[in-house]
RNA sequence: GGCCCCAUCGUCUAACGGUUAGGACGCCAGAUUCUCAAUCUGGUAAUCGGGGUUCGAUUCCCCGUGGGGCCA
């Protein structure tokens, strides 16, 4: 036995992939073994063999190792202690405090129904309960199929331990005799979670609050088994039923509240330091005033006394906030990793950028434009969007830009004394394109902002970019100078009559 | 419906009988910059309601209300 040795389990069922909230819960459980020096054990309950899907269970396991829990003992699948299940019930079956029980779904669904309310709270009344084996076997005989329940019965109300919640107290006589193996011989839930985690020594259960009213007939389980194995593993852990994670309704956060899979925020570009901070500071506090944690930070602040006691809505807004935080600090070479190869998804050749007019290697180009889009981007999967001017030949003029700023006083003239300089400037170089530009305004009697507002959305498309210069320069000469050139065309379309003179 | 849990700004939370109820996200202003982002300043905004207990309740107790969970 490892006494006195903190000892706690994650335990998801393959039936999907790793939900925030169970990753929340997994989060705690970790951090507070890591906290004591204990150890944090995995355990896939895959007991249910026809909703289980062993894919899933890889995608758990890899969304856990993403987000950095790493487990000291498993994974380890429930299906593989079959064994050690039906020998227990076997115990439970000989020492009489379980029992098989024949009854038809049919015979249940009529005894239910008669109860009225339609059936709601219907508990079984323990009719096999006191069966001779002349009886059992007469059944079988019959060809029914049996299941096993366990003898669940007790006039003192079941006092529930729990870290945050205090004693819970439930009334005698609420639980039934319920079911331990199903008539496939299956264990049932109840009766594996109960009984694995008292074999695995398991100290502290911290799972969703969800479980909480279930935690009776766990007890029930474990006090069955300690009477009939006399085995000293059989005993209480101490309970601790996290509140849940709830969307915007109040609702159990769901699909229908977007997304909700570690996996999904990581594909979106979500950091997994951040994702893992956020989802600490959900129903958990250090009890200072810091926010931004490392996974260092928080395993040494970690105590269950600091949990909280009600359900937390999920805000995805923060989460932004905090993973802008993380993106600032983390290294570009990362980022070009989740980028993918732009390279050959925008045909970014030598021979491209030459055409455009960027003095750049198709490889120092992705750099300074992923780096630019990382300065800006809350979550990795809009660096793409936000610098897409300059990834791409032909670009759309955002009408909201075009409003704000092709207007004023000779703009045609404005764009025009650009252009020039955009032809004529050398080197071709950030310091070069700002001194010409500023210069050029001054000479001619703009303000710099005047000339390098228009040009930004003619060159962009858009009215807000990274700075003008460096921007112009990445967009290159050719190029830039191709976008200006469609937008003084349009403009003097659109005016039948040319307005203004010719620059110079 | 029965049983159980929960309740501080819109959201995440701090204050474990005595605070002008604090911080963060968001939002709104301002500073800064060529715009955006970032940053910095300032502002907005909360103790669900009613009874108790107490010299004093966000805090303890009861009831109500609301939300949630489990039970099929």
């Amino acid at each position: 036995m490892t006494e006195g040795r903190v000892r706690t389990r994650f335990a998801p069922s393959p039936t999907g992939y790793l939900h925030v909230g169970g990753a929340r819960t997994a989060l705690f459980s970790w951090a507070f073994a890591r906290h004591c020096g204990g150890e944090f054990i995995l355990r896939i309950e895959d007991t249910d063999a026809v909703r289980s899907d062993p894919t899933l269970a890889t995608a758990i396991v890899e969304a856990m190792e993403w987000l950095g829990l790493d487990w000291d003992e498993g994974p380890l699948y429930q299906s593989e202690r079959r064994e050690m299940h039906d020998d227990l019930i076997r115990k439970l079956l000989e020492t009489g405090r379980a029992y098989e029980c024949f009854c038809t779904a049919e015979e249940l669904e009529a005894r239910r129904a008669a109860t009225g309310r339609s059936g709601i709270g219907y508990r079984y009344e323990g009719t096999c309960r006191g069966l001779t084996e002349e009886q059992r076997e007469a059944f079988r005989a019959a060809g029914r199929t049996s299941v096993v329940r366990l003898d669940a019965r007790g006039d003192e109300e079941i006092e529930v331990e729990d870290v945050l919640r205090g004693t819970v107290r439930f009334e005698a006589g609420i639980i039934d005799d319920f079911i331990i193996r199903k008539s496939d011989g299956t264990p049932t839930f109840h009766f594996a979670v109960a009984a694995d985690d008292a074999l695995m020594g398991i100290t502290h259960v911290i799972r969703g609050d969800d479980h909480l009213s279930n935690t009776p007939k766990q007890i029930r389980v474990i006090e069955a088994l300690a009477e009939a194995t006399g085995r000293s593993c059989f005993r209480l852990p101490v309970f601790v039923h996290l509140p849940l994670i709830v969307g915007p309704d109040g609702k159990r956060f769901s699909k229908r509240h977007g997304a909700t899979s570690v996996s999904e925020f990581r594909k979106r570009g979500f950091l997994s330091e951040a994702l893992f901070n956020y989802l600490a500071l959900l129903g958990w506090s250090p009890g200072d005033d810091r926010e931004v944690m490392s996974r260092e930070e928080i395993v040494e602040a970690f105590t269950l006394e600091r949990l909280n006691k009600s359900a937390a809505v999920f805000d995805e807004q923060k989460l932004r906030w905090l993973n802008g935080q993380y993106i600032a600090k983390v290294p570009l070479n990362e980022v070009l990793e989740f980028l993918g190869d732009w390279k050959a998804e925008y045909g970014l050749t030598e021979e491209r950028l030459k055409e455009w007019g960027v003095p750049l290697s198709p490889d120092e180009f992705v750099e300074r434009v992923a780096s630019l889009g990382k300065d800006r981007a809350k979550v990795l999967e809009e660096i793409a969007e936000i610098v897409r001017y300059f990834l791409i030949e032909e670009i759309e003029i955002e009408e909201a830009a075009a409003k704000k700023h092709f207007r004023g006083e000779r703009l045609i003239e404005r764009l025009r004394l650009v252009r020039s300089v955009l032809e004529e400037v050398e080197p071709w170089s950030e310091e070069a394109l700002e001194t010409a530009i500023r210069s050029a305004a001054e000479k001619h009697g703009f303000k710099a902002p005047k000339l390098m507002h228009p040009t930004r959305v003619a060159v962009t498309g858009r009215a807000a970019s990274p700075g003008l210069f460096e921007t112009v320069f990445l967009v290159g000469r050719r190029r830039a100078i191709r976008r200006m050139d469609r937008v003084l065309e349009e403009r003097l379309l659109e005016k039948t009559t040319p307005v203004g003179g010719a620059v110079s």
